[in-house]
DNA sequence: GTTAGCACTCGACCTAGATGAGTGCTAACC
DNA sequence: GGTTAGCACTCATCTAGGTCGAGTGCTAAC
């Protein structure tokens, strides 16, 4: 579709627009010395590609920018896809090393050492617990009226939710049932566990147990969906460094959206369907306040299915290779820490 | 010290600049109603406040903004106390009466709520576990070499940490010391955990349980302090909107300090200390990035010890009498409902 | 003690001209 | 035919000068 000629522009220009941010001139691009033809030369085929899509002009007489589409094509065809450098993966290499005792504090790390690395603003979905399993269940009382639930999923995960008693179960009462579910419940994938308490154990519950109802009742409320997938922002204040983004009332709409945590699960969820690195330029991002913005993310894994993505926000004049790089780094160790940690 | 007349004056100009943001001129003072006085007349006492250092004026032919000592005067002597509008008390009575269950819930909500409120910057500390004691503890298994320690306090807030099983210890022996660690250590303040376990359990594992080095040091690993407080931060995009901040150059100090949480910990923790509220004008906050910010913060308690902060920080032209009638309010309401969960 | 009047100050805003980076087009060159 | 030098043209940016008006400080009158 394009030649080699137009190939080489373009990514020049590209180029030395995402280091500088600034339109890029022919006499520039004809200074670079990988690209040996007259401003002249250069003037017509960046008419072409403009007529063509790739290129915008802001005015008359400023150089060229490239368009959404011309950032597809360079993201598609011409970034060079370098495996992040070495200092970069030593970066995160020593990150791994570090011993973190907690799911929690690994991914949250995991967020603000990318955002460090890239100077964007990395977004981590925590592991979705939808396909972990129940380890160990336990009713803890605090009081005669409140207990804490505490599930414990087999990657190791901790919830808890409180929960209060209903006045007439006894303890001994209790104690038996908690026994009941983990005798039977344990190694049932969360989702089901909801269902299979009505399906397997209501019978038998209902046999052995006095106020049945109030009991269900509580424990439908201790087994809620703890699917709420937590999401672990960093850097986003990096935004503001961008030239593109000196304007407060741009940047702001992209701010406020960030701080909202379901916006960020909608944004960063239909990755985790697809597998490898995506990237979303501009508006092919839903949202339009992120028009200016690219998405780029990764999934990662454990036990080969895919629990979590990582994602880097950035201006549409992003750092791709780079990005790309650091995430495809980043995002094949943390699959390798986790697939170690959770054999 | 000041005049009635002039006590007005400097009320009326603290008033006015902070719905407009722009410096006050005699006339419009004049024109409010509340004080009789002629332009001239209120020239001349804006004159005397200004030597009296509670004005400044931005340059000559400029009306007067208050200085930081006229906003601490404002706020010691003159903001009218009006305990929260009947709108906003009801706001917060509607958000205490949604059922949240766990108090992580609670706290980010109240975060929420308080930053829409105001249109300012909340931030608040998670309860202390510093004064709360142990409830349980519990090593849960995940395979041969590592296990979940499960913390839970009195206050029903459960701790989870991943540690690894020296591989000479049996289960058995396992569960042994934790049951000992259940009968012994149950009440003990967190803060106490480690030392009892050496004076008061050291002597008699060693002499009921092999490999007590190894065991130790697991369990060290397991109790290690789990004192993070936690911070909660909502509407830091709120600060974009007020004028004074309109240039991103000045609010990036800001929102990059509110990123960090250690600073956020060293900004409260200090009002902890005091009781009621508090309010600290301009550079009477240390980081000189909030030297143009006012940050007011309340307590709330559990059991009568204040356990956590409150903090809402926005621009020094902040509308004190509103943040703190609703600051009032919500630090007293959230204490007695903290009060009725943990009995 | 209070107020009207007035000269003065100074930032905000507007306009006009200079500057220069960059373009599109044409004609010459290889 | 592809490439390039030359040139007129465009247009955002910058600067300087000028107007406007809000607000002051001072003086004199009430």
């Amino acid at each position: 579709m394009l030649t080699e000629r137009q190939r080489m522009i373009l990514n020049a220009i590209v180029d030395d627009y995402i280091r500088s941010a600034e339109p890029v001139g022919s006499r520039s691009i004809s200074k670079r010395g990988d690209v040996k033809y007259s401003p002249a030369t250069i003037r017509n085929e960046m008419a072409d590609l403009e007529e063509l899509g790739f290129l915008e002009q802001p005015h008359t007489s400023a150089g060229r920018i490239p368009s959404h589409k011309g950032y597809r094509y360079y993201v598609d065809h011409l970034v060079p896809w370098n495996p992040a450098g070495s200092t970069e993966t030593e970066t995160i290499r020593a990150f791994f090393a570090e011993k973190l005792n907690a799911m929690e504090q690994l991914i949250q790390h995991a967020a603000m050492i990318l955002s460090n690395m890239t100077n964007y603003t990395s977004i981590l979905l925590g592991p979705e617990v939808f396909h972990t399993s129940l380890r160990h269940f336990q009713l803890l009382p605090l009081d005669d009226r409140t207990a804490v639930a505490i599930i414990v999923t087999s990657t190791g995960q901790v919830e808890n939710r409180k929960v209060s008693i209903p006045p007439e179960i006894s303890v001994s009462e209790m104690e038996k049932v908690v026994n009941l579910l983990n005798s039977k419940l344990v190694n049932v994938p969360l989702y089901k566990l909801k269902s299979r308490l009505y399906s397997e154990l209501g019978q038998e519950m209902q046999r052995h147990i006095s106020h049945y109802e109030e009991l269900m009742q509580m424990l439908d409320m201790a087994l809620e969906s703890d699917s709420e997938q937590r999401v672990y922002l960093s850097g986003a204040t990096n935004m503001l460094t961008q030239p593109e983004f000196r304007d407060v009332d741009k940047v702001k709409d992209i701010l406020d959206l960030l701080e909202e945590t379901p916006t960020l699960l909608k944004m960063l969820a239909p990755a985790a369907g697809g597998t490898g690195i995506q990237v979303r330029i501009g508006t092919e991002n839903k949202h339009e306040a992120f028009a200016a913005c690219s998405l780029i993310t990764a999934t990662y894994s454990i036990d080969g299915e895919a629990v979590g993505s990582i994602g880097i926000l950035g201006p549409t004049r992003m750092e791709y290779a780079k990005v790309l790089g650091i995430l495809g780094v980043l995002s094949r160790d943390l699959t390798a820490m986790l697939g170690h940690w959770y054999k």
